[in-house]
DNA sequence: TCAAAAGTGTTCTCCCTACACCCATGG
DNA sequence: CCATGGGTGTAGGGAGAACACTTTTGA
């Protein structure tokens, strides 16, 4: 819906220019725009989705065409109620990916005079976290692709920068929000949840250590597997104790590593 | 010089309307201001720079007239080579204050729909820490007023929530920031130190903890006095140790309280 | 003279850290 | 059968938290 939107206006451009001088300003303004920055863990590694330019657009007015891109896209003035709403519509549009607006965090304005070749676009980055396995069925495979993180190919205009900040966001906010609830399927195994703490981290955590906390704080419950486990070989699964979580969270707590 | 070409901008909005089509896009574009809160510490409360607005534009194009709030404006489009150069600019022009641009912290996008009752305006909050001894004098008394933390007054458009959030990122920064470094004058005290970590936390220390903890990251240096102190009731001057505190930082350091 | 402000040191406890062995599975 | 992965417990050290008394000055 709003993708034909978009395309009819930019399609409409010529014309347009030429016969209705449609939006009018007494100064200048730029264009805003929201791009979104989609970490999902598999388990493994932690992942972002990527969108390919331009295989819809007129290529003649968009810029960077071919190349990878982070799923974002022009303000709506009139009806995204917040920059957040441009975030989550653009999402879905691009990638079919269908996120509530609260599920963003800001990561940061992007400004800087020349970041778009076209004209002045300003870029507000929100990052938002999935669990991959769940929501990798809806994400359209024409337009997007999971990239693992280490595997991040070159990305057009600034977004390699806004990657990079967005991911140091995350890792700062790792201390402070739920991170294992959100990237995590709802069944997830120490090691798992010990792989991604190391992976946002980008550090090395004792087992016995990280076993150790993680039990402290009472925040994962055993989930009791119908196969009773022999050996060790295959690990426990747990899930997060949400009730527990909530408790500590509203006493001020803080997850430290 | 930004200033006049503002005032004549808008003195002319009229005229300029009806005989020039100024600046037309295919699409609506919404305005994009930068809002500055600027924190100063006198070593007894944290203060916040405020302006009354309206006092020098034409009263029929500004909102909010006579009401108090924060310095701040629109983006120069062709001029400001990132949203942060914009506070830079305005707060230098409404206040008389002259910061550098990095002095300014981002704290967030405020775009709700309707949050400027003249037309769709994105504002892009950034905070700054003062030593308000320091700047004082640079400060248009004609124009700015230091309010008390605690005594702030109703403030125009959703300037109280900017405020509240740029105040509660204050507080998260303060853990990985110099904070005492950038407010405090260039000498204080143990008990002025402190007072200015309880007025941004909002909690209270044991005075022989929180000195212990201090010395402890040997990040203060005592400054002679030339007076020498013949009791304990006048405070001991310190000065910060800026080779240790950066080395200190260097290697990821993190204040905790 | 009394209240308020500032300096100082010790003990206890808890959490973080370092560290090694066993078992089961799969190749 | 051996390499890999996963589970588990303990001892030591360091840092945070709790805690009281003395001195001086200003009201």
């Amino acid at each position: 819906m709003q993708i034909s939107l978009a395309l009819t206006t930019f399609a409409e451009k010529k014309w347009n220019m030429a016969t209705k001088g449609q939006y009018t300003y007494e100064y200048p303004h730029p264009a805003v725009t929201a791009d979104c920055i989609v970490f999902g863990y598999d388990g493994k590694e932690l992942k972002v989705l990527l969108i390919k330019r331009g295989k819809e657009k007129d290529a003649s007015t968009t810029a960077y065409v071919g190349e990878w891109a982070l799923p974002g896209g022009f303000l709506d003035v009139e009806k995204d109620k917040t920059i957040a709403h441009t975030a989550a519509r653009e999402l879905k549009e691009e990638t079919g990916l269908k996120l509530s607006v609260k599920d963003f965090k800001e990561v940061g304005t992007f400004s800087d005079i020349n970041r778009d070749p076209r004209e002045r676009v300003i870029t507000v980055a929100h990052y938002a976290l999935v669990k991959l396995a769940e929501v990798k069925a809806a994400t359209d495979a024409e337009k997007a692709e999971w990239y693992s993180w280490k595997d991040i190919p070159h990305l057009a205009f600034d977004h390699d920068k806004i990657l990079r900040v967005a991911f140091s966001k995350l890792k700062q906010n790792i201390h402070f929000e739920p991170v294992g609830f959100e990237l995590l399927s709802e069944v997830f195994t120490l090691p798992q949840l010990q792989n991604l703490y190391e992976s946002i981290l980008e550090v090395k955590f004792d087992r016995r250590n990280f076993a150790n906390k993680m039990k402290h704080y009472e925040i994962l419950s055993e989930v009791e597997d119908d196969t009773p486990r022999h050996g060790t070989r295959t690990p426990i699964k747990y899930r997060f104790d949400k009730d527990n979580y909530d408790r500590l969270k509203s006493n001020g707590f803080q997850l430290e590593f």
